[in-house]
DNA sequence: ATAATATGTTACCGGTTAGTAACATTATGC
DNA sequence: GCATAATGTTACTAACCGGTAACATATTAT
């Protein structure tokens, strides 16, 4: 009727909502192709918004790149509590239940690995904000393991929580230089078993052992 | 004395030389900074080379891209096999060798970790060329490691096989993942010896008993 | 209603990229 | 010596990149 009708097509998309599917385009966007690989332009386009919009919501590429860490980030420790979560009070279980879910992970369509991993290949610099993050994430990572480690009676929690970090990390990247589906996947659980229980049986043996001879 | 004379900066460098050269310079600068971040000018420069003298030896940036990764795999088959010469005749001891010749390995200066997987990450495309010569490496390794873990006595060599092969991915990327020197990497010829032992001990043992309770 | 603010849209900037055309210079084969 | 081929050098193309200016339109506050 009124001639503004036939401009109707222009959208409105106000700030917040346009943040949340601009931050959703990059997380699609950033993990599929890699962070270097995606320019502007696509990330607008995904989105649906214009490519001004991004710039008057965000300050840079590399907001947009640290904000998609922040949330890769977040994932991570939200899968890794939710398999804390499942076997609470049994630390072995929830070792071996951690690289069961990463595991049943991989099998996602459209998986390409871990997404803090895969950045530390595209920005060679570890001063790099991105690698920054990157680093906390796994820090943090061995600490937990050692702590579950220890509750798992250990006798070197260091040490397998370190072999755990470094299986972690293979598997991770295993899924990429390996065809999609390779076995090579399936022996991981029983890996992490025997590392576990190498790690955790004689310390257990020997503290039934005395815990019997203090019985006796 | 003669007018040349002075223009005689202009060195000429023959085809092969500059071929030379060339691969150098990419086998240089594409570890450490990236295929895709790497320029074929930034090439030239580095291999002192004029850019046409480039595309005079090599079709494209992608020909160089495969020269180079052709270059990284036989690097890595040179190393794999310099450590099995270390051992010959002793497969438990050629297989701990081979990740505490890895671990030394990542302590050189500029280490990057393994050219290969780091160009996995680079080229999201499973059917790009590069991404295949990786994973006919990497299938080459199972077969390799197999071998070995058979000799070596492996109940389940597969997943023998299986397991130090997601290590030694795991061992590559955490280098990167992992601050410079994190002492992540010093477990991980303990752990391959806890996988390695748990692998073989019991059917070394259970291969003497057969062959004891066959003497009597 | 109207002024102030937020958003949509287009066109552009300067820089970089892979790759090439064209011509000057040098080396080589005879 | 001379013709042919190989190399050096410059300048260029067309496309793409991150980022912005400027103006049109829509929303919101008053």
């Amino acid at each position: 009727m009124n001639k503004p009708a036939e401009k109707q097509t222009r959208k409105v998309i106000h700030g917040p909502i346009a943040q949340a599917q601009i931050l959703d385009a990059v997380d699609e966007l950033f993990y599929m192709e890699g962070a270097r690989a995606v320019s502007v332009d696509a990330v607008a386009k995904y989105a649906g918004v214009n490519k001004m919009c991004i710039y008057r919501q965000f300050e840079s590429k590399d907001e947009l790149l640290l904000r998609y860490l922040e949330r890769r980030n977040q994932y991570f420790w939200e899968n890794f509590e939710a398999t804390m979560a499942k076997h609470v009070g049994d630390p072995r279980q929830q070792l071996l239940q951690f690289f069961t879910d990463m595991a049943a992970r991989t099998r996602w369509p459209g998986y390409r690995g871990c997404a803090l991993v895969n950045i530390v290949n595209e920005f060679p610099d570890r001063e790099h904000p991105a690698r920054k993050l990157v680093t906390i994430n796994r820090q943090k990572l061995l600490v937990r393991l050692q702590q579950v480690a220890d509750q798992a009676g250990a006798a070197d929690s260091q040490g397998l929580a370190n072999g755990l970090a470094l299986l972690l990390d293979g598997a991770f990247i295993s899924t990429q230089t390996y065809p999609l589906n390779h076995p090579i996947l399936t022996s991981l659980v029983q890996v992490v078993t025997t590392m576990v229980d190498a790690a955790c049986l004689p310390a257990r043996q020997s503290v039934l052992a005395t815990t019997d001879a203090a019985r006796q």
